[in-house]
DNA sequence: CCAGCTCGTATTTTCGAAAATAATACCGTT
DNA sequence: AACGGTATTATTTTCGAAAATACGAGCTGG
């Protein structure tokens, strides 16, 4: 391994155009979402400082991001840790989530155009043929997470409100950490890939009222499978 | 003037028990809010160093937090600045106030106690006293602004979501920030007085379809204002 | 005269040391 | 042995200097 072939040739230091600081928002946000770092876990800055190779600054920048994005706790004074969970909170983004992303659909049946539909045919297509190649444990799969995540916010991006979008982002992340956390305790997935298909017929087939009921459904029966099969970790708090 | 009446004699650095960037953020999202930092104007570090006194960190992360609230908007690489304003956003966040604190309401009103209902007639009570002292100018008055914000707080406060509370109390933020862009040019006050008096009173006697009616009515014509009176500083962007 | 480039300046971004605060261990007294 | 208070250590929080980046003036060649 020569001196020029160094970590930064392998793994950048941060995407272009990005500064250290964003680079750092994302990686321990994904981090938190698959439970890398456990819910409650104290995020000492000793520990981060040496994992992610920056500074006390950069850091603090980071975690005072994620605490406003609800994944993050920060206490005065006593540092951050990972936000904890409950079933309160579980109920708390379940309900706030149905709120908004019920709102959010019937808007994108509404205004939606060409390329809307195109987009949310085109995710779809993407994530089934992603869960053909392993449909045993799809949320163990990066690119079906990020599939997954795709078609979701291909659904409602038509809808016009930046606003709503980035406050159903915030609760769509802080669901995802949820699934996680049921994951490896659950029997098997459930039939999504029937789910996504029935959700975006009727988008496309412009009939709101089937749409927001079935993502309700979808929506519900996903926090209902999590408050079930991670029903120890909920509890013990 | 002796060396022991130092300035921090005369006002503390910061609150107790409070950091020094959390306690910046508070002033710093309530200039932003009463448009003393104009909206689009570019936050430089060295001029906000000499303002408040601290450093570039401890600003940093003050701006990181407002940009996740969406009074800040932060341009990679090239600094932070105020949040822009334009009719679109405006438009969203009225959108987005009513959705979420039409729920709110609701629910507290279905969920409320006898706390919630004395928090509501007395933060009322409160806002009225105020608002007989002056009757002309109630933005410029910060008594008033922080009773008429505890009102509507009180309101919603035994929904049962500090999730949804979270969101709703952002929205409010950036919502007022509008309303102070069209006070001064606002000929005379509505009567908010009258519109906050039904409201309590919907709420108290359990009528949540007429609560929710008002509250609407009372969140559209605020805006409806502003974009009448302030149409000038929203489409010159 | 203008377009494009280069270099100097202004500004942001990042860093590690120093100060402030909280947690813990220790010790003497009852 | 239990309690209270104090010193020690661990950790967070804040700072200003140094590095990185963007902005703008001035120059050069067409």
């Amino acid at each position: 391994m020569t001196e020029t072939m160094s970590e930064s040739a392998i793994r950048p230091r941060k995407e272009f155009g990005k500064t250290v600081a964003a680079d750092i928002t994302h990686r321990l946000r994904e981090e938190i979402i698959a439970c890398g770092l456990a819910p409650g876990e104290p995020l000492r800055f000793d520990v981060l400082r040496e994992r992610f190779g920056v500074s006390f600054t950069t850091l603090r920048e980071a975690l005072t991001a994620l605490t406003a994005e609800g994944l993050v706790d920060a206490q005065e004074q006593r540092g951050f840790r990972v936000a904890p969970v409950s079933r309160q909170d579980l109920v708390e983004v379940t309900d706030a989530r149905v709120l908004i992303e019920v709102e959010l659909i019937r808007r994108a049946i509404e205004r939606g155009d060409d390329d809307w539909e195109i987009a949310v045919i085109s995710t779809l297509h993407r994530l089934k043929r992603i869960e053909q190649r392993d449909p045993e444990h799809p949320l163990r799969d990066p690119e079906w997470k990020i599939a997954h995540r795709q078609f979701h916010q291909a659904l409602v991006s038509a809808c016009g409100s930046a606003t709503l979008l980035a406050i159903r982002a915030d609760l769509f992340d802080r669901a995802e950490r949820y699934r996680h956390l049921s994951a490896n305790f659950r029997p098997r997935p459930r039939d999504k890939a029937g789910e996504h298909q029935a959700i975006m017929q009727a988008a496309i087939s412009r009939n709101p009222d089937l749409a927001v009921q079935l993502i309700e459904a979808h929506i519900r029966s996903t926090a209902d499978n999590v408050a079930t099969y991670a029903a120890h970790l909920l509890d013990t708090e």
